[in-house]
DNA sequence: CTAGAAGTTAAAGTAAGCTTTAAGTCAAGC
DNA sequence: GCTTGACTTAAAGCTTACTTTAACTTCTAG
């Protein structure tokens, strides 16, 4: 027997609902992030729990977080049962040291700027902001300003 | 006669103090986000001026910009001049207001997030943050919480 | 003058995150 | 029962931002 529930929706319901294509939710299946059942004829039927996975990834997707990071923060919710609090507790204080380094350090780009590019002086061997290649050849390695999140996505011989 | 100025730099060089990798500067100069000056042989020259652009580029891909927009900023500049300070000053507003919208829109969502994941709710028909296409249907179109810029590099389909 | 490091090009490859295409199947209304 | 719109799959294609490769040339120190 291959009932489906009630409630179910289809690709297309869904992808109106959530606003993601419905290329976009067979990828993000394929991907792991999100499941659906199956009608007796094989199309998908989705529970109305994924609406909030989607609306989760969204906002992940808009804050800078690759597909695998969302993905291992989702990991940390049941698929199938309704989160419960402490579910999403969990993961919003994941979440939100995620947003808070990526704040800091997006302020601290624009006073450096206010300071550094403002001003005009753009000195190679003074503005931290501009230079941290110079600076870390003067006074060591490591950060300058930007946090590792940020400095992550950036490619190899980037560094 | 080709003589190049004499504190040019090769593109091995440019790569050790910038940071960037020889092919990442090709790429850029054939992508018209850099220049440089030829040896008798063929071989690129650099001026250190490159170095400022270069450290520009590094910063404003770290905040997010594509290639495209540092390419339309840097076109306020000039490209064998040393830039003046009204240059920087012109750039630096340009960029200080992405960097607001930004960060206003992370402080936002965190926000949102403190009071909307944090707390466990996530209803679909009230929560703002996580579900801004719901809103939209509910309360008709337009934006949620983050300003177009952190929307703009999602996928077409999305919107 | 010559060895070897460093540079040159065009073209292909990579990774993420999807979309598009082609060829065919399912579901629902009349 | 049939039409039509929605759905299915695998595979290829697309964009950004580069890197890698291959075959070859230039530069510099000894």
């Amino acid at each position: 027997m291959r009932t489906v529930a009630q409630g179910s929706l289809t690709v297309g319901e869904v992808a109106r609902r959530s606003g993601f294509a419905p290329s976009a939710l067979r990828y993000y299946e394929r991907e792991g992030l999100i499941r659906a059942d199956r009608s007796d004829g094989g199309q998908r039927r989705y529970q109305r729990l994924v609406l909030r996975r989607l609306a989760f990834i969204r906002a992940a997707r808009h804050v800078g977080l690759t597909l695998d990071e969302v993905r291992e923060v989702l990991g940390a919710l049941p698929e199938s049962r309704t989160p419960t609090r402490a579910d999403w507790s969990r993961i919003s204080h994941l979440w939100r040291r995620r947003l808070d380094e990526q704040i800091e350090a997006l302020v601290a780009l624009r006073d450096g700027l206010d300071s550094c590019i403002g001003c005009g002086c753009l000195s190679l061997k003074r503005c931290r902001t501009l230079n941290p290649q110079d600076v870390a050849a003067a006074y060591g390695p490591g950060a300058v300003y930007l946090p590792k999140r940020l400095r992550q996505p950036l490619a190899a011989g980037e560094g």
